[in-house]
This record gives C-alpha cells, sequence and structure tokens, in this order.
DNA sequence: AGCACGCCGACT
DNA sequence: GTCGGCGTGCTC
C-alpha cells in the first residue's frame, strides 16, 4: 500500500503501546498523549482516537510528550486508511498557525475537509472481458464483447457498460455467468488520467517564450522561488504558466493553479485538456463529496498530477509539490475571512517556501504587496507584452465635485449625468462603479469638499444614524455633528453622504426614467451560477446602465460598454479603506484591456472632491509605474501594509455592551503592544457591524514592518478572559475596512 | 466542540 | 423534595 512508503514522512515511527501526541480537529489549546495502537503507527498518520465519550480525527504529532497520568493514557483506536501526512505540511500547517494566529485544530480542519475520511475506501463492482466465451453468442452479447476486445485493459461500470453497447444490464449479467465478462471489485477512488506535457504547446511569441524558459528553469532548480508574471489580457500569461506547469509535470512532481472564481474554472479546465491531453483535478465548493474524496486520496498518493482549484487546495496532502500558480493574484476572494482568516496568496508562498516549490503569481494588475516584493528583491519579475501591442487606456476625466450642483444625498452629477444621456442615445451601456458592498456614509461639506476627520487619527467619520453622532470606524472616536464647517465655516452645508449600491440604483432609476438599470451585487444573488447567467445576459445587451461593485471588475467582457463612472474616487485616500485607491486603479487597467479590443472607444469619468491629488492623477495619467510610486508614498507615510503591518481583532457577542466593555478593557491593558512600538485603534463598530444577531466590534492594531506583531498579539490576548458566548477572531493583514 | 458536573429558581 | 436553567471545566 502507499502509506508503507516512507519516503517524507520523516521516518518517524512508533511500536505498538508508545506514547504519541495527537493533534485532534477539536478545539483544544494542545496534543493529546495516546498510545500507539497494535501495529504501531507513522508518525504523521491520521488516526482516530478516543476522547471522552466520543471519537474524533487527529493526527499522530510526534513522540508522547508524558506528564499526565499514565493509567489514563488511552490507545489510539485505528490508524486510518490515508497516506500520513508528511512533514512538510506539518510545518506548514504550524507556521500558517503561527502566522495567523489561529489555533492548530482549525488548521488541521483546513488539511481535512475531505468526506469520508474515517472509511475505508469505498468499492464499486467493475466489468471487464472474461477468459471463457459465452455458450450461445446473440448479437447483443457479441456488442458488449466487441466493445470490451476494443477497449483492451479499459473496465467499465456495469451502467456504462451496458449504456455503450445499447444492452440490458441483464444481458451483461448473463455473460458474468458464463465466465465471458469478469466482475470484480474496485477502488471507487482512481487516478486521475495521466496529463502529458510533451503534447504540443501553442506557439509561443518571443517573449512569451522566454517568460517560459525562465519559470521552466525555476521549476528544474527544485528550489524554492516566487516569480510576478505581468501581463495584460491577451498577453498569454495563461499558456505561459501552463509551460511551467509541463516542466513540473516532467519533473514528476505536482502543480497547483489557484483561480479566484469558481466560474473561471470550466474554461480553464478545457484548456489544460487541449495542452495536456486530458482534465485535472478540480478542488472547490462545487465539486461533490464523492470527488473532492478521490481528489484528496489521488493527491496524497501521488494519482493527481495537477490540481485546479480555489484557495483551500492549498491544504491538500500534496506528496512532492513543485508548483503554484495564483491566477490574478491581486483578486480579493484570495483573502479568507470567516473562520480562519488568510491570504491564499500568502499561504502559497509560505507552503512553497517550506517544500521548495515554486510560485507563480500571475495578474494584469498586480497587488502593491506583490510590487513591493519585486522592489525589495524577494520576488523575480517577467513581463508580458501585449499582442494587441500597448493597452489603449479610456479617455480618463476628473469630475471636480466642488464644482458640481449636487444635491444632498445624490451621487451622480451632472456631467455624468449628461455623459449616460449620451450612451444611452447611442444604445451604448455605462458603468457606475462602486468601491464597496454596504452603506457607509461620510460626512462632507458640499461648499468646500472637506471630509469631517478623526482627533485621534486620520481615517473620516462616519455618521452613526441611531446615535446621531459621528463615529471613527479606525479608533472608534465620537463627537456631535458639528454645525459650521470647521474648514471654510460655512453653516448648514455638512451632509452625510454615501453611495451604496442599492442607493445609486434608486438615484439612476429617477434619473434616467427610460434606461433599464441593474444592479450587480454579489450577495444579490442566489448562486454564483445564477449571477454569472445574468453578467452574460448584461453583456449581451440586457441593461442600459449597470450599477456594480468590484465584482463588475473581473474579467467579464461587455462589448457595448463604453462609459465607467467612478462615483467617489476618493475613497480611501484618507484612510478608511487602504486598498480603495489600488482597486480604482485596478478598475481602470481592466476597463482599459476592453477598450483596446471594441470598436469604440471607452471613455471614464472619476468623480472626486480632490482632483489635484497625486494618486488621483497618475489614476488619470493612465501611469503604471507613477501610480504606483505615488500609492507607495501614501502608504508608507501612513506606515501602513505593505510597509507596515496591521491586525484586526473582532469580538462578536449578542450584547453590545459586553463586546464594547472587553474591547475598551483591551484597548487600556496595551502594554505587550506598546513594547513593540505597536498602536491599538478602538474598539469602533466592524465593517460588518451585526452579523446574525451577533454585534461584532473592531479593534485595530498598526506596527511596523519589523515589529514582532504576532509574538506581542498572543501576549496581549492572554491577558484576557472572555466568557462563552463572547467571540475573538483575529485577522493579521485585514482587507476589509468598512 | 461536546458532554458532564454543579449550583440556584419554580414545579409535581 | 426534584426537574432543569446554562456557567465552568475537562477531554490523553
Amino acid at each position: 500500500m502507499t502509506h508503507n512508503d516512507h519516503k517524507g514522512t520523516g521516518g518517524g515511527w512508533f511500536d505498538e503501546g508508545t506514547l504519541v501526541s495527537v493533534l485532534t480537529t477539536q478545539p483544544l489549546d494542545r496534543t493529546l498523549d495516546y498510545r500507539a495502537p497494535e501495529g504501531g503507527c507513522h508518525e504523521g498518520a491520521f488516526v482516530e482516537v478516543p476522547l471522552g465519550p466520543r471519537r474524533v480525527l487527529g493526527v499522530v504529532w510526534g513522540p508522547g510528550e508524558g506528564g499526565y497520568d499514565l493509567a489514563k493514557v488511552r490507545p489510539v483506536t485505528r490508524v486510518l486508511d490515508a497516506a500520513p501526512m508528511r512533514d512538510e505540511l506539518r510545518v506548514f500547517l504550524a507556521r500558517a498557525a503561527e502566522y495567523t494566529l489561529t489555533p492548530m485544530p482549525a488548521m488541521l480542519r483546513l488539511a481535512t475537509r475531505a468526506p469520508g475520511l474515517g472509511n475505508a475506501p469505498s468499492m464499486r463492482k467493475v466489468y471487464a472481458r472474461g477468459h471463457d466465451e459465452p455458450a450461445r453468442m446473440t448479437d447483443a452479447r457479441a456488442r458488449v464483447l466487441d466493445l470490451l476486445d476494443e477497449n483492451d485493459g479499459v473496465v467499465f461500470t456495469l451502467k456504462e457498460l451496458a449504456d455503450l453497447a445499447g444492452v440490458g444490464a441483464g444481458v451483461v449479467k448473463g455473460l458474468v455467468a458464463q465466465g465471458a465478462v469478469a466482475e470484480r471489485e474496485s477502488p471507487r477512488d482512481t487516478p486521475f488520467p495521466k496529463l502529458d506535457p510533451d503534447l504540443p504547446g501553442m506557439d509561443l511569441t518571443a517573449d512569451q517564450a522566454a517568460a517560459a524558459a525562465t519559470l521552466q528553469d525555476g521549476v528544474q532548480s527544485g528550489r524554492y522561488g516566487t516569480t510576478m508574471l505581468r501581463g495584460v489580457t491577451g498577453s498569454g500569461k495563461t499558456e505561459v504558466y501552463l509551460e511551467a506547469v509541463a516542466a513540473c509535470l516532467r519533473a514528476g512532481r505536482q502543480a497547483l493553479v489557484l483561480l479566484p472564481e469558481i466560474a473561471l474554472t470550466a474554461e480553464f479546465l478545457t484548456r489544460v485538456e487541449a495542452r495536456f491531453g486530458a482534465k485535472p483535478a478540480e478542488w472547490h465548493s462545487g465539486v461533490t463529496m464523492t470527488e473532492r474524496r478521490r481528489v484528496w486520496r489521488m493527491v496524497g498518493e501521488g494519482g493527481a498530477q495537477l490540481v485546479v482549484g480555489a484557495r483551500s487546495a492549498l491544504f491538500l496532502p500534496y506528496r512532492e509539490l513543485g508548483l503554484i500558480v495564483v491566477d490574478e493574484e491581486h483578486d480579493t476572494s484570495y483573502k479568507q475571512e470567516d473562520g480562519v482568516f488568510y491570504s491564499a496568496r500568502d499561504m502559497a508562498v509560505l507552503r512553497a517556501s517550506i517544500t521548495g516549490a515554486q510560485v507563480v503569481l500571475a495578474s494584469a494588475t498586480p497587488s502593491l504587496e506583490t510590487w513591493a516584493n519585486v522592489e525589495a528583491g524577494k520576488y523575480a519579475s517577467l513581463t508580458l507584452t501585449s499582442r494587441f501591442g500597448p493597452a489603449v487606456m479610456p479617455e480618463m476625466r476628473a469630475i471636480d465635485l466642488r464644482g458640481e450642483d449636487l444635491p444632498a444625498g445624490r451621487w451622480v452629477s451632472p456631467s455624468l449625468k449628461s455623459a449616460v444621456e449620451a450612451r444611452l442615445e447611442r444604445g451604448e451601456q455605462s458603468l457606475l462603479f462602486l468601491n464597496r458592498r454596504g452603506y457607509a456614509p461620510v460626512t462632507i461639506c458640499r461648499a468646500c469638499g472637506h471630509q469631517i476627520g478623526c482627533d485621534q487619527c486620520d481615517a473620516r467619520m462616519v455618521e452613526h444614524r441611531f446615535l446621531k453622532r459621528l463615529v471613527c470606524h479606525q479608533c472608534g472616536e465620537t463627537k456631535p455633528v458639528p454645525e459650521a464647517c470647521p474648514a471654510c465655516g460655512v453653516e448648514g452645508k455638512l451632509a452625510a453622504v454615501g453611495p451604496g449600491v442599492e442607493r445609486m440604483g434608486e438615484e439612476a432609476a429617477a434619473l434616467f426614467p427610460e434606461a433599464r438599470v441593474e444592479v450587480l451585487s454579489s450577495d444579490m444573488y442566489a448562486s454564483a451560477r445564477a449571477l454569472k447567467a445574468r453578467i452574460a445576459a448584461i453583456a449581451e445587451g440586457a441593461a442600459d446602465i449597470i450599477i456594480g461593485t468590484q465584482l463588475v471588475a473581473k474579467g467579464h467582457n461587455f462589448p457595448r460598454l463604453t462609459l465607467v463612472g467612478v462615483i467617489d474616487a476618493d475613497l480611501g485616500l484618507q484612510g478608511s479603506d487602504l486598498r480603495a485607491a489600488e482597486r480604482t486603479f485596478q478598475l481602470m487597467r481592466q476597463v482599459a484591456g476592453r477598450a483596446g479590443r471594441a470598436e469604440r472607444a471607452g471613455q471614464a469619468l472619476l468623480q472626486t472632491f480632490q482632483p489635484e491629488h497625486p494618486v488621483i492623477r497618475a489614476i488619470l495619467a493612465g501611469d503604471e509605474d507613477r501610480f504606483w510610486s505615488a500609492e507607495a508614498a501614501e502608504r508608507r507615510a501612513a506606515g501602513v501594509p505593505p510597509y507596515g503591518r496591521m491586525a484586526g481583532i473582532v469580538l462578536s457577542a449578542p450584547d453590545v455592551q459586553a463586546v464594547f466593555d472587553l474591547g475598551t478593557d483591551m484597548a487600556r491593558r496595551d502594554a505587550p503592544l506598546r513594547r513593540i512600538g505597536a498602536q491599538v485603534f478602538g474598539p469602533a463598530p466592524a465593517p460588518i457591524a451585526r452579523i446574525r444577531g451577533r454585534h461584532r466590534v473592531r479593534l485595530l492594531v498598526k506596527a511596523d514592518k519589523a515589529a514582532p506583531l504576532q509574538a506581542a498579539l498572543s501576549e496581549w490576548l492572554a491577558q484576557f478572559r472572555w466568557k462563552g458566548d463572547i467571540r475573538l477572531n483575529v485577522d493579521i493583514d485585514p482587507q476589509s475596512f468598512y
């Protein structure tokens, strides 16, 4: 059996009766000692152990630690029929737990998300050609036997065989009785078809071939390395990294391609099949239970060479991982923000560095984190030029909101309105883009554009409708809404303004009564499939005005779209959401990718109160290097990622007072954080202030890039005890700020 | 996470 | 008297 193969398991072996420490998937803060079962067990073995009255899943983590009453130590119930977890994966889980401050059992649960792990491998009956001939031959019998003879060595299930031969199941059974067809049990979890890396690939241009060769050299080195692969849509990024996959397969190692959205996998699988002659293993939430179990087992036994999937595919038990591709690496859906908080991009780099694999971060619009790592010399960089020449940027212009006649609560300026009207007359589409999903009003002076900031930090203040006060979402500071603008002194011009997609939808419907307005927000659709179908319909022309968030920026082609209006380009320029400018810029690049290929040139209008801001000016200039250096300067000055470190602490409970009290206490007793020069802000309402009846409050911790943040956080959090219904989550490198 | 143990309020 | 609320603590 495969698990008798000791390679890579560290060789640790425990004879029957010796003490072993076992990590379980139960939320205990340490491992427990057990006795090795009859027949002994490997270090890393997946086991079932007794815990109180129950039996739970665990992994043999190492030798027993002792220090517990030996009379109470119970034996491991059984060793599961699965390849032991390799040292590499155990080290990865431990380091990831340390980095994200996640308890080890939660990490182990990520790595055991396959159904039926405890069961013996499931079997099914399969049929092949037998040795004997039937006593009497009929047409139906001949069709079955011919089919088997033509497919020598291939096995079929009963249904497959009967359907392909066009006979009933009884005919096959009759042949089995006569020995002409052999029936036997075979494991249901079968290896994936072999991929052939030597099939001819696409013709590559000179720069694509050069990039592919560089990536292949990296894979062949067998060492760790990360490369940013940059290239706009149509520049052949996929073809290039598939050549790195080919090199990895030739080297006999496994490859993983992460995609940000399930909706993109189907098309990608087709491309893999075209390149390598067969489909790879697929891993995401849409995959059936039986298929998940097959993938999990085959990845561990070497029966899957390539896995294509979502971020959770990072935690599969690969035998020998040689390459991880993170496609569209800037995509925000790589950050998991429920349960365990982790960035799949960063975890890919961590796992690769432990196992000696290569990472390819592919994107048309890389994240600032990745840029900064390239600049610091940590990552290599490859740039593909477009086949279609340099990207044609849309005509970009700022609309200075200070000069527009815009009533309170309205967000479409007269200039933007007339631009949309021009599109309506020509039968073209317009997109009104909002940088966020929820409703987060900001208090602004309509006379001078001044936004009320917090006195304690540099974030903009938000009106809390119940309290009738302004609240800082970063540090929790509150103050009453002032009568006159603190900057220009004009009275009665302060207004709480903040567009949400729903409100934008109403405004657009009122302004353009003839137009078909469509609000696209991921939480408005029941399934990814329904959303995708709707997007396809809109691209065909089912709407005139599209209102949406980031989601509309993701790789969908809208050939009739010729106008993008960015409703509030200022988001993020004052510390509220530090990545908002980056997202606006990425949207502009993606719109550019489309405009370059459509017959009609696109136009982008950015509504802003600060058209002279360097980041806004860089976006308008369409100058990538200038944008990144302006944005980097802003982040460096603010000491925020990637030039500083942040952590969010979210407290939640049904009782608001309880979470605020704990939060206040935590903010006060911050000595361990102060020792490393870190600051605590808050408590403030969390990005989502209430979920399923639980009130959520957040503290933000800011530290220097080099500060030992995790250790200080652990020490700080250890000071507090909280009761049952309060839950605490740590989010290292948070991405959501509202 | 479960599940037992245990210590206070309103029932047969 | 005792049934049951869920706070507290343990599981090798």
